[in-house]
DNA sequence: AAAGAGATGAGATTGATTCTCATTAGAGTA
DNA sequence: TACTCTAATGAGAATCAATCTCATCTCTTT
């Protein structure tokens, strides 16, 4: 049961779909079949996956998406900050849903190519703080950091 | 004249230099004249470069180097750690010098495109004791600010 | 000078991403 | 329903930095 102080948060991914509604709206743009299928398999989707793994995915479905509009869309997605686009060394791009106000970064093992994440409050002020000293408004920022986890590391000493 | 109780550092890049002929010696390879070539140019660059750039700078001088053989130096010079390459959100990369043992990070202007280095040693510590947490090794990280500099904020308010 | 190993370069190839533009879908109107 | 208008889509072409191929070159060593 929900408890009463609490107000009745949408589940699974309302806000998001909400938020991506929204965007569109504001924006003249519709919310057509394509991008629906697309916003809902990456509002599914769990981890970092590749644009043609979404492309591949939609065609189980019955509607068929091209590979443009999955593009497309991904791009819109992350101007509305429910997407995430990833460089991770690897010669093409990952994507990442992300929820409305969350944020993390990334330990990448350079061994077995684990990807960690991780979210540090005292990393995040410190950035801030450098970006006060310098004038600088930040937007978002990236931050990899690259080596062996824990897993490599006790495999090969 | 030199401090008497500073050893004599060679000057320049002669430090780097001589790491890269170690490196190279290490792995069996050669120090060719292109090699060469390739390294002086870099190591007396300035700033933030495309692969492409050295190509060009390098037609006008006398000796001749391939695109194929820049991008091999360029690789052989990230691994001995003397350039980095870097992903300013372009469509290419960019490759800097970087001296032994030095480290900084970037903030980069979405509007002017601008790129500010920094160096934080808070920063460096808390990513360290994050790394410590999770049991894992860093070998290198790459932190990216995106957002507007101080310049382009006075500008638009 | 002959042999062997690494290094080079011109040009072909790759491949993720973007672009083009003819066609389609859908909302609004009469 | 039929018509209009505009945004959206999709198939395939184009892009282009980066990599690869392999014939040729350069050294060093016998
Ligand atoms: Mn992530
Ligand atoms: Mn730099
Ligand atoms: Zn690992
Ligand atoms: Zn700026």
């Amino acid at each position: 049961m929900t408890p009463p102080l609490s107000p009745p948060r949408p589940s699974g991914h309302q806000r998001e779909r909400l938020a991506f509604e929204e965007f569109l709206e504001r924006r003249g743009l519709k919310l057509t079949r394509q991008r629906e299928a697309v916003m809902k398999a990456v509002l599914e989707a769990s981890g970092h996956f590749e644009a043609e793994e979404v492309v591949t995915l939609l065609r189980q479905g019955a509607l068929r998406v091209s590979r443009a509009t999955v593009y497309r869309t991904l791009d819109l997605m992350k101007e509305c900050q429910l997407v995430e686009k990833l460089d991770l060394g690897t010669p093409h791009s990952y994507y990442e849903q992300v929820n409305l106000g969350e944020h993390h970064d990334h330990l990448i093992c350079v061994t077995c190519g684990a990807v960690t994440e991780f979210h540090d409050l005292e990393l995040e002020t410190v950035q801030a703080e450098v970006c006060r000293r310098h004038g600088f408004s930040i937007t978002h920022h990236s931050l990899r950091i690259f080596g062996q986890c824990q897993a490599c590391l006790e495999k090969t000493g």
